[in-house]
DNA sequence: TTGAAAGCGATACCAC
DNA sequence: GTGGTATCGCTTTCAA
């Protein structure tokens, strides 16, 4: 079909034939373009090894040709490295998606990569995601946000020898941010106290056990303090308690799996149909509290005036809510960028408590 | 240093520095293990080409070897697939944390694709993002939320001959999944209609404009209804004004940048402080409903009484707040669901539209 | 400034 | 069921 046409013409179309043809990679295009495949490729990675009006060139022909830049898997296999953060979490992801302060702290870490360009996957705590591939592999750094279910992946993150940087919780050898739970959870329990006296009180804690299981926790195994921020705001209840005199035992402390209103409002309800019923409630979240508000209103139970509830995290909704939270804030925003900028540059930081503060407003 | 030692322990201790030495990858691993590198392949890939037990003895070999599995780049390279989702967004990650939908729709890709031990690259929007490197060749299939800002992003993942599903507005020759957007703001605001009569009325709408302008649209240009859902909205809520005879302009209809309380107080403000002022607020999320009944609240307007507020989308905020919000509820979790299901399997789904729902509270 | 060539780590075909 | 080997697309050294 294709009209004879004179030798000039017939190179072109040899090209463009190449062109149509095959998939483009950085040695068709430099086949076409009649230069070296490494010209192709500084022109994309080392502006400064090539004549700047060639470079220019040279990327508007890629744009043209539809080569849209050297093949991340091949790039990585050569160099050994992807400019990909890994932010591993502690559970599933969607969990993440669901928690206030999860979603406020992923939105600071995306903020800082962003900016550099620099691309982030969030990678599940669970083993079986890496069983059959070197998934962990991928990153080039690693921020971990919480201690991951599985332990194991944390040795396969270790193996690899990058920059890691831990949320939450600590690793010999690596930097890490924490938030200071304790004293935050003290103070806003000192604070109760002295408005209330010695009462009876009960906490709706987040976590304490390994398991799923919302109810009182009575004399069942917690986690270590070490690696649960939640047993961190437990013992400072406790230690404000002691402080006045009394004691939290294992039947006024309620566990919940997860920050969300279901949990909060089971565990609320049980908690304050208790004998004597509590006269305030130490909830580890604003989601907890907040729940346990709506719980008190169902109940008719006057807040403050016969139950102080208080929260953790201090999330928007704490502030806005009638009548508005009383809570410990924790800068999860701020906590994410920092994250962030100390997983891109380890070397100008240390490992960092961040202050907590409480904030007094109406329930507590 | 090391004593001298009989040809036996020789070997031992040749396989042993390979160990400590080298990284471990297939190549090694097979040396050491005495088999062939095809066979430490088929034992992570196709576990039918080998004995089950000596499929066993080759993992149990790799743990203790510290072998984690086919590093993901090499494979990739060789086999051109990932088995990664990308996730790409409309604009900045930050974004898609803060906004209630976002994180409901993100909630629930992240469970199909946990489930499926499927993982998820977040991908923004921006052009920039890919222009030295052709990060879009990563996933082997793509979700895309909403149209990505720039439109350079579609032409590189479209090159890539992928599946492709789009969410909140459509591509040609994809498979896309839509709300019934129209549908439901139409029912909404015929709803206020009938309990109040032709009245003044204002509309909060988010994104109408391709500026992060926030103020009245007056005449400005608006983005095309079959890119915007907000424009699909505000189509409805003007058919459904003009059938009680009335008409909403440009000086009637506010634009926000983002579904937040910081917008959302800014444009509910000036709407409130017009003349006449509005008996009905037409709010495109229940984050600006939200932050539209404070507003009302401080200027002590009653609300319903006084003034009539709807949103759209059904965030659990917008149930629990009192009064209780009036809005549209549209499926975001299940949205979320079903997009990932439609990636993974597009040959047994097609193109759809869900239904929205008018959930009738207490404020309209 | 450019070109030739080695090799990153794995897969899959083909022969045994 | 196993072993040899070409190849995926790119980066980088070295020499020209």
């Amino acid at each position: 079909m294709a009209p004879c046409l004179p030798s000039g013409e017939r190179r072109v179309s040899k090209n463009d034939k190449k062109i149509a043809t095959r998939r483009m990679t950085l040695k068709t295009v430099a086949e076409v373009l009649n230069v070296s495949t490494a010209t192709i490729s500084n022109a994309f990675n080392r502006p400064d090894q090539l004549s700047a009006a060639l470079r220019e060139h040279i990327l508007q022909e890629c744009e043209r040709l539809g080569y849209n830049g050297p093949n991340p898997a091949a790039r990585s296999l050569r160099t050994g490295a992807t400019g990909i953060v890994g932010v591993m979490l502690a559970e599933r992801l969607a969990y993440n998606f669901r928690d206030g302060c999860a979603t406020e702290f992923l939105q600071g870490v995306s903020e800082v990569l962003d900016d550099a360009r620099i691309n982030m996957l969030l990678m599940p705590g669970r083993d079986d995601f890496y069983q059959l591939q070197s998934l962990e592999s991928i990153p080039d750094r690693y921020i971990v946000y919480g201690p991951p279910r599985d332990i194991g992946v944390i040795n396969r993150i270790e193996s690899q020898r990058k920059p890691v940087v831990t949320v939450d919780f600590s690793l010999p050898n690596h930097l890490s941010l924490n938030v200071d739970n304790y004293g935050g959870a003290k103070q806003a329990a000192k604070h109760v106290f002295s408005k209330m006296g010695a009462g009876p009180v009960a906490v709706i804690g987040l976590r304490l056990i390994s398991s799923d299981y919302v109810g009182r926790i009575k004399d069942r195994a917690l986690l270590d303090p070490i690696m649960s921020i939640s047993r961190q705001r437990l013992e400072a209840y406790r230690d404000a308690a002691a402080e006045v005199g009394i004691e939290i035992n294992g039947d006024q402390v309620w566990n919940t799996h997860e920050s969300n209103w279901a949990d909060g409002v089971k565990a609320a309800r049980e908690a304050l149909s208790a004998t004597p019923r509590p006269q305030a409630l130490f909830c580890m979240s604003d989601q907890l509290a907040l729940a346990a508000l709506s719980v008190a209103r169902d109940l008719n139970i006057k807040v403050p005036d016969q139950l102080r509830i208080i929260g953790f995290d201090d999330i928007p909704e704490a502030r806005r809510s009638h009548p508005a939270v009383t809570t410990v804030y924790q800068p999860s925003i701020e906590k994410g960028r920092l994250a962030a900028m100390m997983v891109l540059h380890p070397d100008r930081y240390e490992s960092r408590v961040l202050p907590t503060q409480l904030h007094i407003r109406e329930t507590g």
